[in-house]
DNA sequence: CGCGGCGCATGAAGCGATTCAACACGCGTG
DNA sequence: CACGCGTGTTGAATCGCTTCATGCGCCGCG
């Protein structure tokens, strides 16, 4: 489980990049273009609940999910764990590895991913001679802090309803800003104990909780994933306006 | 309270920068070193309780923080606060406002405080031509996103007590690694009214919490100040390891 | 110069969240 | 195929934290 295979030769090339062709990424200038398509080393496949990084080590890799769900953690000595935030298609995992040296979190998978690997000893090159994609790398991490704020004011100020309303309303935003609410309703891959996790509730009162939302009609729950049936609704309770998100860089 | 004053005709050129001068900063090429010069627009000063930024607005301004205490927060409609971090010298404020446009917290001053202010217009200019400083900006972006995830895991799993103990521990932490723990014991400008809406708490119990700790000799508290009297304790409350800041970059 | 506001302090009552405990269901596996 | 395990569910007891209330000292201001 927690280990990451090697890509069993399947590999996209840049050019025919999948996500890239969607409209929620903005587009690369050609010289951009052919230099991520060397940047990138390769392509790793992993499943269900793989570990793909670890607190305090130094990977050597970058990376960007190409698809699938995954999240990052952070656990206290005796065990406590706090989900810090979910990745989705184009986030960039392990920026923090790169660009200071040692991971401070853990990431694990929450579905069947693919991740596009890159060599972290050429990001100074990135930035030497696209400057376009190094403020695509600050623009990003800018994002992520901006997440993070939200997370914040959530755990220290939201009761635990608004708290859960937040959550999955968050979550259902993001996956609709990468095309995943497509056709058939959007289902989260997420059982309960990540919801209690991330709110930093006991699993026990996550459960209560979230049967209060699906009581009122606004999610429906599964084996281990949650359909949104009223964002609105969501929304409304935890008193958040959504992500302004616009068209976004992707590496 | 809530208006910035201009100048008052004290400038420091960059290449006397007082901060820079200290062992805490990685040292600037000539030509990184001739830009910022050019790059900083002027200094602002102001007082205690001055709003600098506001959620919501466009900051036509990037600053850094040349001496001071500063922190930022967010807040729910119904007017609930979270301060989200703190700003000491050397950090960099309103960088979200130059990358993704809109300013999505605002900051305030919790002690007098002097900046530098830089034109966020000539930020793309900075990474054409100075991708080491470029880089600098990501790396402060991590760094922050690093001491977010901290604050996640603190208000998410950890009690009230491992909370404060943690927060004067880290506020203790950054004074030091930019010399502010110089001769006399060091005084952290806070209320415990920021404590609170740090931690995620009422005042009230706040109030009780901080008490126990002053009751086992870890702080004395005075008049909006903490005074820090055993960090290896406090760090010891929180399980907490500390951040581990060598040189850092410096814009 | 008295009054209001801020910052700190403390007791009492009430509620929201945790912990303990028990159960149901599906699934993979020895 | 029985057993363990992960996931979801629910009730009861307990406790940590909030809310309400009150008081004190200090300072700025009408």
């Amino acid at each position: 489980m927690s280990i990451v295979l090697p890509s069993p030769g399947r590999r996209v090339p840049c050019e025919q990049c999948p996500l890239r062709a969607t409209p929620h990424f903005r587009a690369f200038e050609p010289a951009e273009l052919k230099f991520v398509s060397s940047f990138k080393a390769g392509e790793l496949q992993a499943e269900t609940g793989t570990t793909l990084m670890s607190e305090g080590t130094h990977s050597a890799h970058m990376y960007t999910l190409l698809s699938g769900w995954a999240f990052r953690y952070k656990s206290l000595p005796d065990g406590r764990r706090q989900i810090l935030n979910y990745m989705l298609p184009g986030d960039l995992l392990g920026l923090q590895g790169s660009v200071i040296g040692e991971m401070d979190h853990s990431v694990e998978a929450l579905s069947p991913v693919v991740l596009c690997v890159f060599q972290r000893d050429r990001l100074d090159e990135l930035f030497r001679n696209h400057p376009g994609l190094g403020f695509d790398i600050t623009w990003l991490a800018s994002r992520e802090e901006r997440m993070l704020d939200d997370h914040l004011l959530s755990l220290g100020r939201r009761t635990a309803m608004e708290r859960a309303a937040y959550l999955i309303a968050f979550l259902h935003q993001r996956a609709a800003a990468v095309g995943l609410d497509g056709s058939k309703q959007l289902h989260i891959p997420i059982s309960q104990l990540h919801v209690a996790d991330t709110l930093g509730l006991s699993i026990v009162h996550t459960n209560k909780t979230l049967r209060k939302l699906a009581d009122r009609k606004l999610i429906r729950w599964h084996d281990r994933a949650c359909e949104v049936l009223d964002v609105d609704g969501l929304m409304e309770i935890a008193e958040w306006d959504g992500l302004p998100e616009r068209k976004r860089p992707l590496i």
